[in-house]
DNA sequence: AAAGATTGATGGATCAATCTTA
DNA sequence: TAAGATTGATCCATCAATCTTT
């Protein structure tokens, strides 16, 4: 049994698809005009600093932004070719590395920052009060929880 | 003044990417696994069947779907290979055409449905009360609204 | 010159196959 | 054989330049 959408969810779904656009747009925009790197590059130096000293496993990055891995892979060559991350053999277990952020990477990740945060701010967080932000908070929070344990993208 | 955002707020804006990351992926998967074409066909194929009758100019399509006209016209191409739209000179001014849906895209658009709607259901839908999706609705309607008027992609 | 639309070149995303170690 | 990760080939997206008509 395959149950279709009501007019009202599917109408919802495609508002969710729109809003995210408008507002990632116009984020990759402002980015682009400061001569930064996309927002993935962001993103994987955002969780290699919250894992600072450790490092992470290219299969916890993968995982953690929902990439597939030859994807996550060559994402990787170009941070490192940039020196913003270090690949480091994995004590333990020969198949794997520890990818790690380096002073370089830092510094950019904060460069980003300072553009992307005030376009957060700009493009998304005006339009709405502190109890709407809450409420849609907790809403996405459903979709996100009850999502059936993040399967691999790749077979 | 370039204001950052609260945690708080950048918190919601992550949970929007991602859950909009993780619906979405759900359905390219079952329509790949279906051997149906990527949902910007199915998008596309709907907007000119909405349309009927008239046909729609490249230029509308790409406002009403955030495309680059770069980035439309190639996806035309590929549509009108497949023979899902044709391409028809625009009477009027001589610069521009009307894309009109054949009965071919209409019959994919459907069969498209047959997977699409569904997984819309069961990774979204599912996960909300009707009230819960109203109100999801209405706070997503805030932020696309108050967009600034639709700019273009490319310069 | 500006609007509508396409094209050549290039970079990134994806699929399938591969390599290494467990 | 499976897990972790990479690679070659191909397709799509993007940038910049172009072409045509207004």
């Amino acid at each position: 049994m395959k149950p279709f959408p009501t007019k009202d969810v599917t109408r919802v779904w495609a508002r969710l698809v729109k809003a995210q656009q408008i507002v990632l747009a116009s984020i990759e925009q402002r980015l682009k005009a400061a001569k930064l790197p996309p927002l993935a590059w962001y993103d994987t130096l955002l969780e290699l600093e919250r894992a600072e000293g450790r490092g992470l496993r290219p299969f916890e990055l993968e995982r953690e932004m929902l990439l597939a891995q030859y994807n996550l892979s060559r994402l990787v060559d170009r941070l490192e070719e940039e020196g913003y991350v270090e690949r480091r053999p994995f004590e333990g277990d020969g198949r794997g590395q520890l990818i790690a952020i380096t002073v370089s990477g830092k510094s950019m990740r904060r460069r980003m920052w300072a553009v992307y945060g005030p376009e957060i701010q700009c493009a998304f967080g005006d339009h709405l009060t502190p109890r709407q932000a809450k409420s849609l908070g907790a809403l996405l929070g459903l979709l996100i929880e009850k999502s059936p344990g993040r399967r691999r993208l790749k077979t």
